[in-house]
Formats: C-alpha cells, sequence, structure tokens
RNA sequence: GGGCGAGUAGCUCAGUUGGGAGAGCAUCCGGCUUACAUCCGGAAGGUCGCAGGUUCGAGUCCUGUCUUGCCCA
C-alpha cells in the first residue's frame, strides 16, 4: 500500500521537541504515552519524563517497551492504545489510559475535541493542517505499508478498542496436544503435527464474538446496572436475576453472535444428538479417519479434538489426512472475496465428476499445494473413455453370458493379465492402506491401459473370434476386478459398468474389495511377455524409422539367447504378426543368424534382437550410422559398469545382490555391443 | 523475524529405508488396423536450482546459498 509517514514534533516537558513518525497521524488524538525501546541510547534519558500532546495539551508519559522499533521512522513510538494492539498491550503493561476516539461507524467522538464529527478521511486532512499551522509538523514522506485491508470492501481497516467475549485456551490446548503426543490421534502425512504442536503451545485465547447480523447471540444477560448473567437459556437468566437483584428485572442480551467455528467444533458429536447419550453417538463417536486440508488445522481440526475432549471425553479421529490445497494457476490460494476460484460444477459439466475425482486423487502426492490439475482433468476424462470403450468390447464379446474363471489357466496371455491382476491388487490396496492415493491412481491407471487393453486385450483377440470359452472367462474376470479397484476413484462410470453386467452384489459399492491372489503370480509369465514385447517394440521401431508404409508386410527373423523362449515366440507368431503388420517370421536360437539377407535393418533388445530384410526401403549409410550411435550408448553404458566392478572399494563394501546385478548388467552390455559389432560387420563397415 | 513447503524433459508433476533418470500433456513423424481419433504406432527431449560435504556409490542423506509459495509474529 502506498502512503506517507508523518513526522510530528511532540514538545518535551523538560524542553525541546521530540519528532515520532506515524502514518495514521489522526490517532494521536488518542496517545496517551511516548515509548522507545529500552536500549535505544538516543532515548535513554529520557525514559520517565514526559512530553506533551499537541493540540490536545494532553501529559504523555515516556515509557520503555520492547516491541518499539528503533529503526522504524525516528526511533520514538506514539502509543494510542485503543487503537492499535501492540500499542494496547504497552498501555496494559504501563498502566496506560486506552482513550478511544472512534465512535462505531468511524466519525470521531468526543474525545476528539475540536475534530470530533469528522470521517476518518476529512480527520487526517484537518489533523495534518492544524499541525503544520502550529509548527507541530516535522515533514512527510512517502512510504509503503501494510496496513490490512477488508478482504471484502478493500477498505483500510482502523483498530478499535471493544469489549468482546472470549474462551479460555490453555486447559483444552493441553488435553488436546496430548492426545497427538499418546498417539490417539495421527496425523498424515506426519509433519503437520509440529505446526499443530507450535499453535497449540502458543495458544491465544479465542475471540467468540462477531458482529454479525445472524448467527446464535452470545448466550449472555446484562441487567439495568450491567452485571453479567452467563446462562444457558433467557428462562435461566431471568432466574438468576431475580436471585441476585431480589426482584424481577429487564435484562438485555448481549448483541454480539458467536463465531462460526464455535459451532464447528461441536460437530463430530452435536451431529450424533449429544448431548443426549444417542446409539449414533455411542456407534459413531469417535469415528477411524478424517480427511481435510491444511488451511482449516487450526480454525477447526485442532478445535473439534479440544471440544470432543472437553465435553465427550474421547477424541473425535483417530487419523487425520491433510491433502494439499489446490491453488489457481499463479499459485494463489483460492477465495470467493479474490474471485479467482473455481466451481467443481463448471468442471463436472466440462470433464465428467469421475474425471475430477480421479485428477483429485492424483494429485495428493504433490506437496502442500498443487496448481489446479488442468491436464490431470483432461487425462482423467481420456482414460474413463477408454474404460468404457473397453467394457463395451467385453460386453460385445460375452453377449449374455457371464463366464467363470477357468481351472485352467493355459495361454502365455492369460497368465500374464492373471499375475498382474494379482500384482496390482498388492500394489493398490498397499497404497490404500498408507494413504498414498496418487500412486494407487497410477497403479491403476497404467495396468487397465496398457496390461489389459493395450497387450492383453490385442492379444487375446483371435481366440475370442473362435469362441474359446477360457478366453472369455479370463477377460470377464479382469474386467469384474478392475472395475471393483477402480471403483473408489472413479464411483460413477464403474457403478454404471457394474449394472450393465447385472453383478451381484446389487451395487458395485457394497461388492467386495478385490483380494491379492499370490497363487496366481506366474514370474515365468511376465518374463516371457517382456520377451515378447521387445520383439514386437524391435520390429515396429525398425518400421517407423525406416519409413515402411503401414499397409507393407514385413518379414522379420528374431534370434534369441535363450532356446527356451522358442515356444513361446512360436505360439505367438499370429499375434506378432498382427502387432507389427509382418507376414511371416522366422524364430532362431544361439549366438548368430547365418543367412541374413541383403539389406537388413537390426534391433538389439535385452535377450535377443530383430532382424527384418528392408532391401527396398533400407538406407545402408543411415543404418551404419543408427547402429554405431547405439554402439556408441552400449559402450559407454559398460564402461561405467566395468568401472564399477573394478573398483575394490564397491566389491568390498556394496551389497552382493547389488554386486550380483551389477555382473548381470556387464554381462548384458558385453552381448549387446558384440551383436552391434557383427551387425555393422556385417553391413560391410 | 520465526516455521513449513516447492525448485527433476517445453508445461504440470511422480520418483517409499542411497544402487541402471519416469508419467501425462505439449512437440515431431506415421496411421480412421472391425472397443476406442477423448484413439493406435513410433521418435525426440533432462549438468535432477547452485556450491560444498558424507559414501564404493547421492535426484534421494548433511551444511550453506539463491529463487518461489504458504502459515505465524
Amino acid at each position: 500500500m502506498q502512503g506517507a509517514l508523518y513526522y510530528i514534533r511532540y514538545p518535551l516537558e523538560a524542553g525541546g521537541l521530540l519528532s515520532i513518525a506515524t502514518t495514521r497521524p489522526e490517532t494521536m488524538l488518542g496517545d496517551t504515552a511516548i515509548a522507545v525501546h529500552p536500549r535505544d541510547e538516543r532515548f535513554a534519558h529520557l525514559i520517565g519524563t514526559a512530553a506533551t500532546l499537541p493540540l490536545l495539551g494532553r501529559r504523555l508519559p515516556i515509557v520503555e517497551a520492547e516491541t518499539v522499533d528503533p529503526a522504524f521512522g525516528t526511533g520514538a513510538l506514539k502509543v494510542t492504545p485503543a487503537h492499535d494492539p501492540v500499542d494496547f498491550e504497552i498501555g496494559k503493561a504501563h498502566g496506560l489510559e486506552s482513550i478511544n476516539i472512534l465512535n462505531p461507524d468511524g466519525t470521531l467522538n468526543a474525545n476528539a475535541g475540536p475534530f470530533q464529527g469528522l470521517g476518518r478521511d476529512a480527520a487526517r486532512a484537518a489533523v495534518v493542517d492544524r499541525l503544520k499551522a502550529e509548527g507541530f509538523l516535522e515533514k512527510i514522506v512517502p512510504y509503503g505499508h501494510s496496513v490490512g485491508h477488508c478482504d471484502r470492501c478493500d477498505t483500510p481497516i482502523e483498530p478499535l478498542l471493544s469489549t468482546q467475549w472470549f474462551v479460555r485456551m490453555e486447559p483444552l490446548a493441553h488435553a488436546a496436544m496430548q492426545a497427538v503426543k499418546d498417539g490417539r490421534i495421527q496425523f498424515v502425512p506426519d509433519r503437520w503435527t509440529k505446526l499443530y504442536n507450535d499453535w497449540l503451545e502458543n495458544i491465544r485465547d479465542w475471540c467468540i464474538s462477531r458482529q454479525l447480523w445472524w448467527g446464535h447471540r452470545i448466550p449472555v444477560w446484562y441487567g439495568p446496572d450491567g452485571h453479567e448473567f452467563v446462562t444457558r437459556s433467557e428462562e435461566d437468566a431471568a432466574a438468576a436475576a431475580r436471585k441476585h437483584y431480589g426482584k424481577a428485572v429487564d435484562l438485555r442480551q448481549d448483541e454480539d453472535v458467536l463465531d462460526t467455528w464455535f459451532s464447528s467444533w461441536l460437530w463430530p458429536f452435536s451431529v450424533m444428538g449429544w448431548p443426549d447419550e444417542t446409539e449414533d453417538l455411542k456407534t459413531f463417536f469417535p469415528t477411524s479417519f478424517l480427511l481435510t486440508g491444511f488451511d482449516i488445522l487450526f480454525f477447526w481440526v485442532s478445535r473439534m479434538i479440544m471440544a470432543s475432549l472437553h465435553f465427550v471425553g474421547d477424541v473425535p479421529f483417530r487419523t487425520v489426512y491433510i491433502t494439499p490445497l489446490v491453488v489457481d494457476d499463479k499459485g494463489q490460494k483460492m477465495s470467493k472475496s479474490k474471485g479467482n476460484s473455481i466451481d467443481p460444477i463448471d468442471l463436472i459439466a466440462e470433464y465428467g465428476a469421475d474425471a475430477l475425482r480421479l485428477a483429485m486423487a492424483h494429485t495428493t502426492g504433490k506437496g502442500r499445494t498443487v496448481r489446479m490439475p488442468w491436464s490431470d482433468l483432461a487425462e482423467g476424462r481420456n482414460f474413463l473413455n477408454k474404460l468404457w470403450n473397453m467394457s463395451r468390447f467385453v460386453l460385445m464379446n460375452l453377449g449374455d453370458e457371464r463366464p467363470t474363471l477357468p481351472w485352467r489357466i493355459a495361454t502365455l496371455e492369460d497368465r500374464y493379465i492373471l499375475s498382474r491382476l494379482s500384482a496390482t491388487i498388492k500394489v493398490v490396496t498397499d497404497h490404500l492402506e498408507e494413504y498414498s492415493f496418487h500412486l494407487a491412481a497410477e497403479a491403476l491407471y497404467d495396468f487397465t491401459w496398457h496390461d489389459v487393453c493395450d497387450w492383453y486385450v490385442e492379444m487375446v483377440k483371435p481366440r475370442l473370434a473362435s469362441g474359446d470359452p477360457a478366453a472369455r472367462g479370463v477377460l470377464f474376470h479382469v474386467l469384474r476386478e478392475t472395475t471393483k479397484l477402480l471403483h473408489p476413484f472413479v464411483p460413477f462410470i464403474t457403478e454404471e459398468i457394474w449394472q450393465v453386467l447385472g453383478e451381484t452384489p446389487s451395487s458395485i459399492c457394497i461388492a467386495a474389495f478385490p483380494i491379492s491372489r499370490p497363487e496366481l503370480r506366474d514370474a515365468n509369465a511376465e518374463a516371457e511377455m517382456e520377451i515378447l514385447r521387445n520383439v514386437a517394440l524391435g520390429v515396429r521401431s525398425l518400421r517407423a524409422e525406416y519409413n515402411v508404409p503401414a499397409n507393407a508386410k514385413t518379414h522379420p527373423i528374431t534370434r534369441v539367447d535363450d532356446e527356451s523362449y522358442l515356444p513361446v515366440l512360436n505360439a505367438n507368431r499370429d499375434f506378432l504378426c498382427t502387432a507389427t503388420g509382418s507376414e511371416t517370421w522366422r524364430f532362431e536360437a544361439g549366438t548368430v543368424v547365418v543367412d541374413v539377407p541383403q539389406g537388413s535393418a537390426r534391433k538389439v533388445f535385452v535377450g535377443g534382437e530383430d532382424i527384418v530384410p528392408l532391401a527396398e526401403h533400407i538406407d545402408v549409410q543411415a543404418e551404419r550410422t543408427r547402429l554405431q550411435q547405439e554402439l556408441k550408448e552400449t559402450l559407454r553404458e559398460l564402461a561405467t559398469v566395468e568401472a564399477k566392478l573394478a573398483n575394490e572399494q564397491f566389491l568390498a563394501r556394496a551389497p552382493g545382490d547389488v554386486v550380483e546385478k551389477e555382473r548381470g548388467k556387464e554381462d548384458e552390455f558385453r552381448q549387446k555391443r558384440d551383436r552391434l559389432q557383427s551387425s555393422l560387420a556385417s553391413l560391410g563397415a
């Protein structure tokens, strides 16, 4: 805020003038003292003496206060206890009078003497004019300051001394801290515990008076002489007053209302029927889990804990999960008064409720604040489209049939997908149990899109076309289990799918969450699938690199190091051909392929290599460059590993399995190097 | 002034006791292949803010520093 510093001269009783700077010159009318820092040598001799307030002539004692900043203005502070919180504290410490110069409407009152009735701005101008005229104004300098402004109307806030009701917090805070200390309540992530404790240790009494138009009136009644009756009801107050005065009197209820949080802190038990000992209260208090944002950790969470401990004698919940806060694109907290908030309804209209929920789940790992995850929303929407289409595909193939999982799981793709499903259930369950929602969501996204849709569904298509019942059984099982796993993240679409499937129970929300079946884990199937995938990726990659037209058929040769992979490759020849636009495919095991056609491109992968005859597409020079590039990279990787293994310190100190892993890598890279070199040789390099 | 976060691919961010840098989007190339163009296939892109330290080994631990955000005073 751009404002000004006004330097006002205060005449000292001992003679001379003391200059003091202020941003609000009109408040001098309420001054009752001058304060200086106790160790400020410039003013040490003045402590205990007094000055005279210009214009009004009030006597101002000069006192000392630690809170005075010697570097601000002239180093001396005018003390206005009724209109500044810091000054109020100084006034309390020195028993100063608090002189309120403001009416509730912001105009000056009788204490302002000749300036009575003026508004703030007019008063400032008038006071400055008079000071100037009488020689008390030294100078005015421009000054940027941070006076508080009203959130709603941007008016500068004028502190005003008034009487308010407070709740003494210390005993409540102590119990609340204890509940976290002894583990009855746990914060997730744990770092919030410290903030919670810091706040409670420095707790201040809670002002519960609010000057608002509506709300619960504060339960305080005043007698004709101002005597206070704090009771539960107006009748109780009347009875208390009769007893006090010995006769019935007119009572006046305090006009202020309670802070909204004063009812909110009762929420955990008041909604259960408290103070009656209801069944709900017995059943649902305390509850296990609270999910909330850190911005109300003090306002609400800690107060719910205090109120529950005080009124019911137990904690309201066991685990408090603190989510990150979604902020706007500039990193600023959203608020209605700032106008930068986003209406979730609009997001739902554009992306759908499930996409919004999934996007939010996906953001929860991202620190304390997270920007509005726009790309996650689109990603979520696309994912749901994918899920929906996958379900359509399954239903299209099932018709009215709802097959069971076959007893014997024979094919690679079935073994693979059931193994991955089982692994995914475990991973998702583990992540959910430790509140890593984003990791659970990511694991499910990858499994559904890549494992199920990209590979399993594509591989199983021929068997579906030929009516294989085992394929239908596995496919249906995978869809049903995946749907249940996804339900917490995308409840609406999964319920819809559930209904279309006609599954029991009648709603997916009461279906049991999937349980991982370790007996379906199949490391061999996953390893074989990895090889198969590498074989396909190699050919796809070469086709793209050499711009082979989409409709042109390739005739790859694949060599694998380990002949035990040959049966799998032969069994999946048709799939590999479909997946890569190939017509024939030869598989070999061993170290070298003898009859490589002229003009073949090669792709080396872990465990083997693809050789694709591309005579009409190949550019020998380009292929040589590409292979040399890859060789260079492989040699670099090999050198790193070899250096590691040559390091005696590494061999001596690293754990055995790590060393073994490095040896395996060394082996891999050497084989890859050899293959690349022989490929280059075969190009006639 | 105190406390707590964040700085990793163009963007938004993952990366769980330290052990071969990842995703989505955007970009580039090629495809309407009978569930899906909100899609499919391929590619390119990073001295993990900076400087030290611990360690056989640091995006990951420690110290300092810069930038930025929030809370408290």
